[in-house]
DNA sequence: AACTATTTATAAGA
DNA sequence: TTCTTATAAATAGTT
């Protein structure tokens, strides 16, 4: 892909290795970004350099995730001590952030269970009622809460994602 | 960077963007393998697919990484009773309530479709008995929709899948 | 940083 | 799906 081909083992000369390292890092990127918009693909990407500087891309927005993850991450740059403590808190975030989750589960299971219910009955007698509003209302409403909710739970899996991901891959 | 140069937007074909999809994943593994192996590079990516499957790469390898990661705390033995004993039970509760939700809205999305089995068995009660045929447009209009919110709700839960599939990943 | 000679990736087509 | 190939794109070595 250059003027000539070069064997696929690590570059020896450090300078080169830098150099190539720049042009394939962008290059990469690129690829992904790519990747992400002609296929409407979610991606992310960390990158260590040979110096260990960390990389990363991400679609929509693993970058300022992973930005939030390197300063909070590296605030804490006094000793070993102080930077293991650190993940506590984050952890407690995401427990805290999955309990949430928990109870809206439950909460429209609850729901999800009432509205059944009164789908069942009303299909069986629907004559005797007037189902066709009340089933497509209570059902509507249902369903707009489910895809709330639904929406909800990915988002925040997402972001559990995108920081186990980088909490994994920045420990090096 | 091939026939023909392309628009750099959504690949609208649906065949021809999961082959493009395929081919580009396929692009991108080969350049992140050998950035990695020419410059040394440690590397992680996750990509989702349009239909939300999930594909990663890395090196040496998520997985690996994943375990070195929980050992290093199970190895920590400060006599810090918190930092000891405490992350990878954390950390593993985490990945379980996640399966845990998981299930749940599994559980929602079988319940959303046997409501609309009921919706539409009652539709075509409707028709058959020719009363009401407003009602009965209006039941139809309604099928539309739920349709549509089923095949969202669908593709969300496929994302929730892959996303706590990343995360079954990077537990151990 | 730019520049090109080449290699490599890939969009269409088979 | 897998292979082929004309063409676009990336990049190794150079300036």
């Amino acid at each position: 892909m250059g003027r000539r081909k070069i064997k696929m083992e690590m570059v020896q000369d450090m300078n080169t290795r830098q150099v190539t390292f720049s042009k394939r890092r962008t290059g990469l990127f690129k690829k992904a970004s790519e990747l992400a918009t002609l296929c409407n693909a979610e991606l992310g990407i960390v990158v260590f350099s040979p110096g260990g500087k960390p990389f990363s891309y991400g679609k929509p927005n693993l970058d300022s995730v992973a930005e939030r993850f390197m300063r909070e991450y590296d605030d804490s740059d006094s000793g070993d001590e102080e930077k293991s403590g650190n993940y506590r808190p984050k952890l407690k975030r995401l427990s805290e952030r999955l309990d949430l989750l928990n109870q809206e589960v439950e909460a429209e299971k609850e729901r999800g269970e009432k509205s059944q219910e009164k789908l069942e009955s009303a299909g069986d007698e629907r004559f005797k009622e007037s189902i066709e509003t009340l089933t497509l209302d209570e059902l509507n409403e249902y369903k707009d809460r489910l895809q709330t909710v639904h929406g909800r739970i990915e988002g925040q899996v997402n972001h559990l994602q995108a920081s186990s991901c980088l909490m994994l891959l920045s420990r090096k």
